[in-house]
RNA sequence: GGUGGGGUACCGAAGCGGCCAAACGGAGCAGACUGUAAAUCUGCCGGCGAAUGCCUACGGAGGUUCGAAUCCUCCCCCCACCA
């Protein structure tokens, strides 16, 4: 049933930033091995955005590995926590969430993990299930076991103390609440980004605190997001979702500076070790063929080879030859009382332009092309009919006018990325 | 509780009675260049069918003034030091 212990630890290790510490980590497999008992592996998530994204991918893989390996792997959606909010890397403290926003952020995170996940291997709990019910009494138990002191360490808070940026008290809480969920789980291992190296660290002390034998600590990499600086999050939009439509997930990918190829190949391409290092070999001298590779790999990995295939031909389409999409999302508006429509207006109310004032801007340095024409005049008026408009390079729209008193239907008013990133 | 320093647009940060829709930097957007990107250069970067116009906006509410981001009063919030 279990692989012999230099074999599990070589495939837990591939692409781990550290282990915390690996002896035990070889302690624990082996004694697992023997008394053929799985080990209880867990990484957390706050469901407190809807979008797991390739960044996240990277840990939950690794746990995908420990599945494989035969062990346990329990997902803990941090519902409660969530109502915190973690500090971890943070600059500012975060907006507490509402019980209804978690739950909706929930349902969708279930679906995002099993497409990395084996659904029937997958325990899936929900931190309030343990946290929800701790009195008063045993908060004070679990406080009096850290210092202060050793909270202000944490370059996070150490930062905005100096900073003279606000530190809530209960965001102290957060790593107490994260450590005691593996005390709750008996957690043999967690999971996380090396910015949760201390929230794991504290996990250790509190089991070590409550009798248990402490966890190991499995830190992961972060990817950097699309920016080529910051690590990924939703809330940067430099992300690449799970979820992603295909030409969106190879257009981000594209779109990611050349100095992060090496870095986005090892962690997001899920290749094999020997591929990996082929590719990011040649990453200097054609960076373009890497880049095309990797697009075309992660839109694989998550959506299959052909839809992968798909997208590269998508994207050779629009920004290669700066040709129109195939396939465009329609938006349909109907025209005013003159029997016409504003160009101002159309690009408004399309979501192509954020307001009539953008729209004219836009126009103004030549930004709008209505079926291939750059629009000049930010006077016109468009017609009943059918056009393909395009706001800079990437955003396309099939537009339709209809005349005066029709409905309107426009799928992304919001800020569609139609293309792709 | 006391004393002092702060709260300006997406972020950082200047302004400290009219020349302020608010310098500057970053982010973002558009154009040029390109390998898609980066870098570079140019322009834009509150809203209104555009306008030496109106509306909204410098933590909140009032007030002084012909005129307030700027002065006054009260309130809210953040930070530091001392308790």
């Amino acid at each position: 049933m279990f692989l012999p212990v230099d074999e599990q630890l070589g495939r837990i290790r591939d692409g781990v930033a550290e282990i915390v510490p690996e002896s035990e980590l070889a302690a624990k497999l082996e004694r697992s091995r023997v008394e053929r008992k799985p080990l209880i592996v867990k990484q957390g998530f706050d469901p407190t955005r809807p979008d797991l994204h390739i960044g996240h991918a990277v840990s939950i893989h690794k746990l995908r590995t420990f599945q494989e390996l035969g062990h346990r792997v329990v997902f803990v959606i941090g519902d409660f926590t969530a109502l915190v909010g973690d500090p971890s890397g943070q600059s500012d403290a975060r907006p507490m969430l509402t019980t209804a926003e978690i739950e909706s952020n929930l349902q969708t995170y279930r679906e995002q993990v099993f497409r990395i996940l084996d659904p029937g291997l997958t325990e899936i709990r929900q931190n309030s299930e343990w946290l929800a019910g701790l009195r008063l009494e045993d908060i004070l138990r679990l406080t009096s076991q850290y210092t202060v002191a050793r909270m202000l360490e944490r370059d996070d808070f150490a930062d905005r103390y100096a900073d003279e940026k606000p530190i809530s008290l209960v965001e102290f809480l957060y790593p107490m609440m994260q450590a005691y969920d593996s005390v709750a789980l008996e957690a043999d291992i967690e999971l996380g980004g090396t910015d949760q190296k201390f929230n794991l660290l504290l996990g250790r002390t509190l089991q070590e605190r409550s009798g248990q034998e402490p966890q190991v600590c499995v830190l992961l990499p972060l990817l950097r997001g699309t920016d080529g600086e910051r690590k990924m999050s939703k809330s940067y939009d430099n992300y690449v979702g799970l979820t992603m439509e295909p030409t969106d997930m190879f257009g981000r990918t594209m779109s990611i500076p050349d100095s992060l190829l090496a870095e986005w190949v090892q962690l997001a391409s899920g290749a094999s070790g020997v591929e990996r290092s082929e590719w990011i070999g040649k990453a200097d001298e054609d960076p373009l063929a890497v880049k095309r590779w990797l697009a075309e790999t992660i839109t694989a990995r998550y959506h299959g080879s052909e839809a992968g295939a798909e997208a590269r031909v998508a994207f050779d389409r629009v920004h290669r030859r700066r040709d129109v999409p195939e396939e465009l999302e329609t938006c349909v508006l109907s025209a005013g009382d003159e029997g016409t429509l504003w160009i101002g207006h159309v690009l408004a109310r399309s979501g192509l332009a954020r307001s009539t004032s953008e729209a004219r801007r836009l126009i103004d340095q030549g930004g709008v092309k209505i079926d291939g024409e750059v629009v000049q005049d930010p006077e016109c008026h468009v017609s009943p009919g059918s056009y393909v408009m395009q706001r800079g390079k990437r955003r396309f729209l099939r537009l339709v006018v209809e005349a005066a008193g029709g409905p309107e239907n426009c799928p992304s008013t919001t800020d569609g990325d139609t293309g792709s990133g």
